[in-house]
DNA sequence: CTGTGGTAACTTACTCGCGAGTCATATCCC
DNA sequence: GGGATATGACTCGCGAGTAAGTTACCACAG
């Protein structure tokens, strides 16, 4: 009986890309604590050994996952905050740019808010770095919303600032619950919700995005 | 050199309890997947083996500390839905009661909260009872404003819900990573926060929660 | 009031499985 | 032949769970 080692002709760069995709949604869909090394090599169609040749632990492997997600996700981010909305409007769009973006690829949410994620390390610092940048982007639309509102308090905002955050993540959260809802139907959603508490919103809102 | 074995004259239903706070403690501060057995021994001052004696499993200790979380947190709830408040003024009620309730023992929350605890099993069961009595309170609430605001689409009431109950875990979590802010002085920062968003909030608001 | 047996409280020193990480080796292509 | 691609079969540590034995307390017989 022969062995099965051996190349199969496949690319580094190429067998890269394909254990990366497939490690994405092993990560995403169960967290990186419920995910061993084995078995995003057996849904990659290879063996364990090729995965630590090419990314070096278990650890490696997950931070250049959150690299990538994080990169996808910042990029709606930074696209949203370039038009010139403000206010719900502004909070309109960033919703429904990331509705759009996570259509395809709905793991890369959870990949990038993943609890059991680790606390240390390389992937650690990735995500530190892009919470601090969406951190910052959020500070930014908050705290002029608080300074017009007449509310300069500095543990107000940071409060603000982390309700607000959470609303976007319960709001995407919900979504990526209910995989019925098409992106604009859950746009149109939000629109409805943000109606219902602060009374009807601005026009620019609803232009912004298209309705 | 004798051996440490052998009663210290502690009966059952004590050890049993001093385990338990102990257990609370560990699996509320650094959450269910990071806490070894051995860990709450050590701490408690016994040997594994007599946690397994009294409580059968570490998920069995872990059953019977969400059980007694979630009780104490339910009796907090309830208590603040018998008082006749409705709207943001029940939410503030809520919210105080919440906060003066887990002053002396915060971990309570992280506890009940807590991503990587087992998804299946005994304590499973413990949160998922708990989350439903949560959730019927927390629906009525909500279904209740949505029907006067108008809005009586299911979805829309059933995102609503989930961004009220984020709202609130943010406002404790928020809290809860602020412990120099005394419990009033953050009821205090709500009102603000709800004035803030909403607008002057009803006297009922502070009236029922004595300012 | 003093043995004595039974039981409750307690520990030491293990087993066992799982998952991260490694080593030696095999096959293929140029 | 040599380097890139690949794997089977390991080691190793950690944490859950256990078997077997040790000590203190207590009820009761003498």
């Amino acid at each position: 009986m022969t062995s099965n080692a051996g190349t199969k002709g496949v690319a580094r760069a190429d067998r890269e890309a394909q254990i990366l995709d497939v490690a994405c949604r092993a990560f995403g869909e169960a967290g990186y604590a419920a995910t061993s090394v084995a078995d995003i090599a057996e849904a990659a169609g290879i063996s364990k050994p090729l995965i630590y040749n090419y990314f070096g632990s278990k650890e490696g492997l997950h931070a250049v996952c959150v690299q990538h997600a994080a990169e996808t996700l910042w990029a709606e981010f930074e696209r949203s905050s370039r038009t010139d909305t403000v206010g719900l409007a502004r909070a309109v769009v960033t919703l429904d740019g990331m509705f759009q973006a996570l259509a395809p690829q709905p793991w890369m949410w959870r990949l990038v808010f993943d609890p059991t994620a680790p606390s240390d390390g390389a992937s650690h610092e990735a995500l530190l770095d892009y919470e601090r940048r969406l951190f910052t982007l959020g500070a930014d639309g908050v705290g002029e919303l608080m300074r017009l509102a007449g509310n300069t308090d500095a543990g107000d905002t940071s409060a603000t600032h982390a309700v607000w955050e959470s609303v976007f993540r319960s709001l995407v959260t919900w979504w990526l619950d209910h995989p019925e809802v098409s992106p604009a139907a859950m746009t149109d959603r939000c629109i409805r919700l943000f109606s219902t508490v602060f009374g009807d919103l601005d026009e620019a809102a609803r232009a912004a995005v298209g309705r």
